[in-house]
DNA sequence: GACCTGCTGCGGTGTG
């Protein structure tokens, strides 16, 4: 006979599993059920046997499925005084998560202790004392840990339980990614044993990438637990403008400030920036929103042009600037504004808000000019609408050039309205771009053999492969990659091996391992701080040089030069008037081939789309009639005054490979984004050179890079040997079998 | 004309 009456209000099996004290906890927080990746994913972590993946948008309590579960076992007798080690990308998402599991453990006796930088030597002596409970921790924190204490890593460890990665996708795809990947193998190693991983993440475009990540070469037995987001209403309007010149000339604003005048903002801005402005102003002011500009330089422009609004108006400021390099005093200070709820506030920011720091509710999200990727338009929409019952609202906003008769195809074709059109269309499609996982990341590969080094204090190359090419990340490095690469770095004295043939570090590598900076896989640029009357605004890369006497803008407000310390590298400032935004540099970054595919179809197509404005209907009919005109729905090829040029609507990979194809032939060739522009070739040049590229088919990188300058990219790359370092550089921007594939296609030449 | 992230150990001096 079995009874129907339940046992609890709780039909959950999972709810079950935890141990009585965290189903306590979960009473007490006044929870009525389990939210469904919590519920899936309770089973596989207590039964610790395989690695778990956690796939869900943000608010869905994926840090809960995580560690009611881990914390489950921590609290079990035989995992008593276990240990569970969280890696986060961020120390200000590390703070969020310490505050949450705090509440969480307190009650519990389990420590909870956050690990990063800006964490007291002393706390962390006290956990490496005695080691027990959830340790949240940085990548090159663990990095630290690994060099510095490398023959106690495995008694400080001995009890660990669980491995976390926090936000997994964003360090998919990089270096930093890379590194993350080796200090987890390492950390194994180091214990000889695995330990089961559970990675939290955004949904993901492709799960099974992210499993292969995260436990790579067996990405099939992780256990994959998606939840799809509840799919949210948006409401989308794209807004065209003309970028008309400010209403001084060039030659006028230069006068007027060689003679010390403070010109008004107003002034010396383009009327058609301005109009954008004053749309948003009168559009969100009033209420929280994100405005996403493109640069560092265009958030303090646009943020400039806000305040002068506000004001005008004789209101407070409403609108507030947030980029890496300004101060974190006046990062939080934006980032206080947001959260508090007496007075409406704005952010105008880069990708720096686009991860889950918490900034409460925002209405909408403003995106000027196409954003860099679908995939980060994406996660800045998820800052919208995440009320219940409310839209996300994305607002879109394009400048568009004049045209005359000398103008380029891009300007006629209306590049950036259209990237914009296609990137909404991809994300109405729900498709996104895949993290790049090619990369070889040969710069990583010398960190991590220059600490693994360190940790054991010397060790075997043999050791070094299985470690770090075998069992480790770096698969693509081959036996005799490896061989060339050590004896390249011995020769440049950065690795030495002694008589028993244990490499050590040789006198650049000791200089290279013991400074601080080495526990980042990234470089960063020379910057100059910038300084008010002893308070620290931010600074400025060293590649935009200031002079005393400069106006600028910076953090939302006007200076002026007063003092520029050369060797401490520092410029002082006072408030001012008048001002220009400065350059922060940068590099282009790369378009998929399925946005400029979606590109083809949207100037193709006759499709109305609703979500334009009659401006930017106006501009998208203009250039789809160029588009006809040019008769590219029917061939790649348009000859122009200045020579030949190629729309294939491919990616920026297939479009540099097919680049330094052509030159490889003496043609000169450019990727231009939309298109590839060859100059000194007609038709027939181009078909034969196709042929001849066809007919070789043996060109590899090495080849096709073999005069190229500059192809020292990632932090350590200069120490690279000059035929690695040019496969090193195709793994992360070039793509030779999809070049050849589609150079292949029937109709390439017509 | 892109964006972002992060960082130890030790020696010196001062204080209770």
């Amino acid at each position: 006979m079995e009874t129907a009456l339940p046992t609890s209000s709780s039909e959950s099996s999972s709810f079950e599993l935890l141990e009585p004290r965290i189903q306590r906890w979960v009473w007490e927080a006044g929870w009525t059920e389990l939210r469904d990746a919590q519920e899936r994913a309770i089973p596989p972590i207590i039964a610790a046997k395989s690695d778990v993946i956690i796939a869900a948008s943000t608010a869905t309590g994926k840090t809960e499925a995580a560690f009611l579960p881990i914390l489950s076992r921590l609290l079990t007798p035989e995992d008593e005084g276990g240990v569970a080690l969280c890696v986060s990308p961020l120390k200000a998402l590390i703070n969020d998560q310490w505050e949450r599991l705090e509440q969480l453990c307190e009650t519990l006796d389990i420590p909870v202790v956050p690990w990063h930088g800006d964490i007291a030597a002393s706390r962390k002596q006290k956990f490496v004392k005695s080691p027990a409970g959830c340790v949240l921790i940085t990548p090159e924190s663990l990095e630290a840990m690994l060099y510095n204490r490398g023959s106690s890593v495995s008694s400080i460890f001995a009890q660990l339980k669980y491995v976390v990665v926090d936000e997994l996708h964003s360090f998919m795809g990089s270096e930093r990614g890379k590194q993350l990947q080796s200090l987890l193998v390492r950390l194994e190693v180091t214990l000889r044993r695995r330990v089961p991983r559970i990675g939290l993440s955004a949904t993901l475009g492709d799960i099974q990438l992210a499993a292969d990540y995260l436990r790579p070469g067996e990405g099939a037995n992780v256990t994959l637990i998606e939840s799809t987001d509840a799919s949210t209403r948006m409401k989308i309007l794209v807004k065209g403008y003309l970028d008309l010149p400010p209403v001084l000339s060039e030659a006028e604003i230069a006068t007027r400030e060689k003679s010390g005048e403070e010109l008004k903002l107003t002034d010396t801005t383009g009327t058609g920036m301005l109009a954008i402005g004053r749309h948003l102003y009168e559009n969100l002011r009033g209420t929280n929103n994100l405005i996403f500009p493109n640069s560092r330089q265009s958030v303090e422009r646009y943020t400039a042009v806000l305040r002068s609004l506000c004001e005008a108006d004789r209101i407070p400021p409403e609108f507030w600037p947030h980029h890496g390099n300004l101060s974190k005093e006046l990062r939080e200070e934006t980032e206080r504004a947001l959260k508090q709820t007496q007075q409406p506030a704005s952010a105008v920011a880069t990708s720096t808000l686009e991860l889950g720091v918490d900034i409460g509710p925002v209405v909408s999200v403003a995106q000027i000019g196409p954003a860099p990727s679908v995939s980060s338009l994406r996660q800045r929409l998820g800052r919208s609408g995440r009320r219940k019952g409310s839209s996300a609202v994305l607002r879109g906003y394009v400048l568009e050039p004049e045209l005359d008769l000398r103008s380029p195809v891009a300007d006629t074709l209306r590049e950036g309205l259209v990237q914009l059109i296609a990137q909404i269309e991809l994300l109405l499609q729900k498709w996104f771009e895949p993290p790049r996982a090619a990369g070889m990341h040969l710069s990583t590969f010398i960190q991590q053999l220059l600490s693994a080094i360190g940790q054991y204090g010397g060790i075997s190359a043999g050791q070094a492969y299985a470690l770090l090419c075998v069992k480790g990340p770096f698969r693509a490095i081959s036996q005799e990659d490896f061989a060339t690469l050590l004896r390249s770095l011995g020769s440049q004295g950065v690795l030495l091996q002694d008589g028993a043939g244990t490499l050590l570090h040789g006198p650049v590598g000791e200089a290279i391992a013991n400074h601080y900076s080495f526990y980042a896989a990234f470089s960063s640029p020379e910057e100059y701080r910038l300084v008010s009357r002893g308070r620290a605004l931010g600074s400025l890369p060293i590649t935009s040089p200031v002079g005393v006497g400069d106006y600028l803008l910076f953090g939302g407000r006007r200076w002026k030069v007063e003092m520029v310390d050369q060797p401490q590298k520092v410029v002082e400032v006072e408030a001012a008037r008048g001002g220009r935004a400065p350059a922060f540099g940068g590099t282009q970054g790369s378009v998929h081939t399925r946005v400029r595919q979606e590109m083809k179809t949207v100037l193709a197509g006759d499709k109305q789309l609703t979500y334009l404005d009659p401006k930017a209907q106006e501009l998208l009919m203009a250039s789809r009639a160029a588009f006809r005109s040019m008769g590219l729905a029917n061939t790649t090829r348009f000859t122009s005054a200045d020579g030949l040029k190629l729309f294939l609507w491919q990616g920026d990979e297939i479009q540099n490979t097919l680049a330094l194809m052509f030159k490889s032939l003496g043609i000169q060739a450019k990727n231009e984004g939309l298109c590839l522009a060859l100059e000194n070739c007609d038709s027939v040049r181009f078909g034969e050179a196709v042929d001849k590229l066809l007919e070789v088919e043996e060109l590899t990188s090495e080849t096709l890079l073999a005069h190229a300058e500059n192809l020292a990219i990632e932090k350590w790359d200069m120490l690279v040997p000059r035929p690695l370092r040019e496969r090193n550089y195709a793994s992360l921007f070039l793509d030779l079998p999809g070049t050849y594939a589609l150079m292949r296609t029937e109709g390439f030449c017509d």
